[in-house]
DNA sequence: CTGTTAGCGCGTTCAA
DNA sequence: TTGAACGCGCTAACAG
């Protein structure tokens, strides 16, 4: 059992040196001899001494470590990790992921969790469940910036990244409309999440630029539920006017949408077309996949998000005053 | 800006206490007066006072986080990673997920870097394109246990939690004899993952046990890529006796060979039943699904692997000599 | 019940 | 070119 963990001190110790020397060595600072820098480098590897990031950490307070808050580690926020984890692994940043399962308490705990571990910066897409967004305030005070992104809370004052969907959800109904439809319904999400709104304006905008018939019990909402779906297909399908396409929330809320009309009213409708938001790999491999879906780009908004993240970071350590940034980008129409 | 990170010694310093008094206080030592704890607890919340754990680690040695390595954070190993965190959690552990994205190199340097960070176990499942596992070796010099799960090097004296696939790949072609079938493919994983020897193993006991022919050329190796399977399904069905049903490794995989014989062979072979592993939760939206499915049962997988680890950290904390333990778990067939 | 002291491993002055 | 000394925030051993 050679359960000897190498530290600075224990080379210095085996080389007769200083352990400020021996640190230096490790680093190649050019003040050290080459003769002394090699012959450190040299049994450190023999040892695997590896530097203790807890240790270091701890003295720089700096962790050089990020915290990610998502909801869930689904395809979608699993593709804006993704571009989380590029920007920070660029900067030599490692990263840190908790999943709410879109629960307030669980948002808290984590991100209390993440300030006791002392995060540098924090990204964050906020859970449904989440009322406010005051327990972020915290993290002004322990001097950690925080960037929304995807799902972004509406209050001044915040740096995010979010993606635009109304100019996208007008080119969504101008497909429909283009493909004859003239009845096209809309299954938005929960009254909670923001993003909700710029889908009903651009679906409203769509249909007044097409000069389509605006029909209130054609817009229901949803949690995001199956059954949730399932009542809002019942009670679209309950009215005179039937849509003959529909516009779902995301990807999920369209495959319910589609088992429920082939199981709970099977033949019927089954000449209505949908269309959504936010594309599952596996969605295409559907015989009949929703013929389009504005994308929202999930892995640039982690990115960008992560960029804005240190620009913030750079400017604290400067101690200058930085500004929040919002940006904003474009989603697009995807035909399949 | 307030930007004043509240400590123990702040807190001390303005109650004209010790730093250790408080600490203790924070606590709830015993040993503290229950006036001196209420009033240090009640100036700690009004300060917004939140422990160091930066601080608590280095000074422990003992980071309260385990490591988790897996391939990719797809839906089969996001339901793993909600088994190791509902342990971890229960714990009082936080988890560092890092993905690999298969790539030796990268789960070389992830783990080097869980190792600096001084986690205090990891869970891993290995990349596909990992010849060895000679980089986790570091971990038993510096006390950091480490259980395999799912994918499973095969190598003696580690832990491991994984599922074993044989009797239920015997049930699978039973299914599907039972069903008429009489020509059943296979098409298997990569050579580099274990786990495909379970699987090819249940297959020939599986035909034996139901009496049907064996043909070799009924049996495929794929990468995991989409052009592999389409190479597969070539090969399957470039030859006489073409197969009326097909066990596929995993479920992309069956979405790709179905996709294939709708893409690339229209019309014909329509009548090709699959049966697969490991079912992606949108699966069932299918038209015609796979027939039926190996459950793995990541969750528990991950879950029994964390509980495994925490049994190797308790052994380590008391000095115990802990002989590595080694779970292997039942997979369940599941008919849609 | 409370205070004093030492130390966790490292980087970083300042001094030689 | 090297070394000595200090501090990061906290816990714990030992005193009182």
């Amino acid at each position: 059992m050679q359960n000897k963990i190498p530290t600075i001190q224990e080379i210095a110790r085996l080389l007769k040196l200083s352990k400020s020397t021996v640190s230096r060595a490790l680093r190649n600072h050019p003040a050290i001899g080459l003769r002394t820098t090699q012959q450190v480098q040299k049994l450190a590897k023999e040892l695997n001494y590896e530097p203790n990031q807890l240790a270091i950490s701890f003295s720089k307070r700096k962790s050089m470590s990020i915290g990610v808050i998502v909801s869930s580690l689904d395809p979608y926020f699993h593709r804006a990790v993704f571009g989380i984890e590029d920007c920070a692994y660029a900067n030599n940043y490692s990263v840190l992921i908790s999943q709410t399962r879109d629960e307030y308490d669980i948002e808290v705990k984590v991100l209390e969790t993440m300030r006791k571990q002392r995060v540098d910066g924090i990204v964050a897409s906020i859970s449904r469940n989440a009322p406010d967004i005051r327990h972020f305030e915290k993290c002004r005070q322990y001097n950690i910036p925080v960037v929304f992104f995807d799902r972004v809370p509406d209050v001044a004052g915040i740096n995010s990244v979010w993606c635009r969907l109304d100019i996208s959800t007008i080119e969504l109904v101008s497909y429909l409309a283009s493909k004859g439809h003239e009845h096209i319904a809309l299954i938005n999400g929960p009254v909670s999440l923001p993003i909700r709104n710029e889908r009903l304006k651009g679906y409203y905008e769509g249909l007044e630029k097409n000069k389509l018939p605006v029909y209130e019990h054609f817009v229901k909402t949803a949690d995001l539920s199956t059954v949730g779906t399932y009542e809002a297909m019942d009670a679209l399908l309950s009215h005179r006017i039937k849509p003959t396409a529909i516009i779902t929330f995301n990807d999920y809320m369209s495959l319910d949408a589609m088992h429920y009309l082939r199981k709970v009213k099977p033949g019927r409708y089954s000449d209505i077309d949908f269309v959504t938001y936010s594309s599952l790999p596996t969605t295409r491999y559907l015989d009949r996949p929703p013929l389009a879906y504005v994308d929202q780009f999930p892995y640039e908004q982690g990115k960008l998000a992560t960029e804005v993240l240190f620009r913030q970071l750079n400017g604290l350590a400067k101690a200058e005053i930085m500004p929040p940034e919002n940006l904003v980008i474009e989603s697009r129409l995807v035909v399949y």
